[in-house]
Formats: structure tokens, C-alpha cells, sequence
DNA sequence: TTCTAATTCATAATCATTACGATTTACATT
DNA sequence: AATGTAAATCGTAATGATTATGAATTAGAA
């Protein structure tokens, strides 16, 4: 996902072009990592003083509902990151670091479904954390 | 894992038999769902009405530590079961509706290892949400 | 029974997140 | 280009989970 395309979907459904927008969206474009709020914030502080968290807030909640930004949660906060390219299911390995994300395709969910007769599997969560081989050095 | 068993830890570590550990376990033994700090405190409540959510807490983080209870995060609050009798490393199904939890051998982990030379896994975590045979009718 | 460290209580602080009325702004329409 | 209006943001306060702290209580050893 790109900014461009991030635009695309925000116009069909009908949302307004605002600076606070394109800087958010642009702050998840130039990284692979997840972000806070907090992390949002700390930046278009800068730019925006009277930045407020309700806008950050308000605005992420519209890009994961749209399939803009996925949304996960650990170390007890809410991060989120620029929805991936990637078609084909797969999960993240998070390095506990520098925060760098590395795909991972293996994922049992399927063989699960088999196993588990009666069930209804609405969603899974299969994430990995650890050091990246720079952070291993 | 059962009461008697965690008491013998406590000891083991030095820790004193308080009628409140006493009740916290109790709740966890009794049940297989996920609790929350504010589901025992609603029940604590009943017998000592001053029970402080610190109390909970650190006794929560005494019990996780020494390997009693499990914890995981999920609808953004951190819940808390007792630790798995079971040895084999394994996940759960949550049913999100009645909160029943439902053992899943199936875990990609080692095969994963071998397929990010380079990577430290520290940890993963591996959840599947949905609803269980009962709740699905 | 006495002593002491462990535990709990009572309460406040902190941190992430949400809520809301007032104000401003994007953009469609004239 | 000016106008009207719904959308978006601001400013600020509320909420809910969690953590911190100093005083009071208590379990268990001596
Ligand atoms: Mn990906
Ligand atoms: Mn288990
Ligand atoms: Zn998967
Ligand atoms: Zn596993």
C-alpha cells in the first residue's frame, strides 16, 4: 500500500484531502515498522502544535477500518503500519529493537480448521518477536 | 497447574499464604477462561470490599512470573489463566463469546526457526478467535 | 508472645484511549 | 470567485486500565 493508492480508497468513500491525512499517511509510508499514536504525535507535533490526539486516534481507526493501515497489538500499546502489498496470507516477524518487520508466510491455520470440527475460527493472530540479524549483529 | 501445586512454589519462593493469593487461585482453578484483573476484583470485592486493584495486580505479576498463571493480551486488556498442566508446547482457541479455551497442538515455530537464519525468536504468540461448538449452536 | 519483613490498604498518579462541544476547513454548488 | 454545509479538527475533559507510594496490617519465624 502506498499513499496513492491509500487516497484512491479515502475518495471513494468519501473522506476529504487534509494535510493531517497526508502527513500520517506519509510517516507510514516511508517505514516498514509499526507506529503508536504516540509515535504520530511526537512528529506532527512539529509541524501542528495544536495536534491533537483525537485526530490521530480518529484517523487511524477510518485507515485499518478501510484496509489502509493494519493494526496489532503488543508491549500493552496499539500499533499500526501501512497494509502490505503482499496478496497471499502470511504473518510478521517483529524485531523487539529497531522495530523492523520481516514477512513470514508459514502460517497452520488452515490445517487447523480441519482439526478442529465444530469450530468457528474468526481470526488468529500468529506473530513473532525477537532480534533481526543487524540488532544480533 | 492447581492450587496446591502453586502453593508449593510460593514457598518454595518465600512467598506468605494470604487469604487473598488463596482466593485468586482459587478463581483460576476453578475456571479454564481467561480472567481479567477486573473479573477477580468484581469478585474479591464480595468478601473483602476493600480489596485494592493493586493487590491483584501484583499478585497477577508474582503468579505469572513464577509460572502459575499465562498471560496474554487481547480486546485490549491483559487476561490471565492458569498455566497448562500440558508440557508440550501448544496455543489456544478463545471462543470469544463464552470464553472457553480449547488446546491447539499445531505450532509452526521450529520449522520457522530454520527459515530465518540470522533471526533470535524470543517469543511468538500464536491465538486462533472465534466460537466454540456450544456458542455456535 | 514478640519481632520483622512481607503484604495489603487507601489513595493518587500515570498512561493510553475516547468523548464532545466549539471552531475551522474542504469542496461541491451557485 | 463567493457561499453553504458536512466533514474534520481543536481544545479539553473524561474514562479505564495499570502503576506507584506511604501507612497500616499480618503471616510466620524466633
Ligand atoms: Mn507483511
Ligand atoms: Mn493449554
Ligand atoms: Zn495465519
Ligand atoms: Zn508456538
Amino acid at each position: 500500500m502506498n499513499r496513492t493508492r491509500a487516497w484512491e480508497i479515502l475518495k471513494a468513500h468519501g473522506y476529504k484531502k487534509t494535510d493531517k491525512r497526508e502527513l500520517i499517511l506519509s510517516m507510514f509510508e516511508e517505514t516498514d515498522k509499526y507506529l503508536t499514536a504516540r509515535d504520530l504525535l511526537e512528529v506532527l507535533k512539529k509541524d501542528y502544535p495544536g495536534m491533537s490526539y483525537d485526530t490521530i486516534y480518529r484517523n487511524l481507526a477510518t485507515f485499518v477500518e478501510l484496509g489502509i493501515l493494519e493494526e496489532t497489538e503488543f508491549n500493552g500499546e496499539r500499533n499500526f503500519r501501512m497494509h502490505c502489498e503482499i496478496d497471499h496470507h502470511h504473518h510478521h516477524f517483529i524485531c523487539m529493537e529497531c522495530g523492523n518487520v520481516k514477512e513470514v508466510s508459514l502460517c497452520p491455520i488452515e490445517k487447523l480448521e480441519a482439526m478442529l470440527p465444530g469450530y468457528t475460527i474468526e481470526s488468529h493472530k500468529f506473530e513473532i518477536y525477537g532480534k533481526c540479524p543487524q540488532c544480533n549483529g
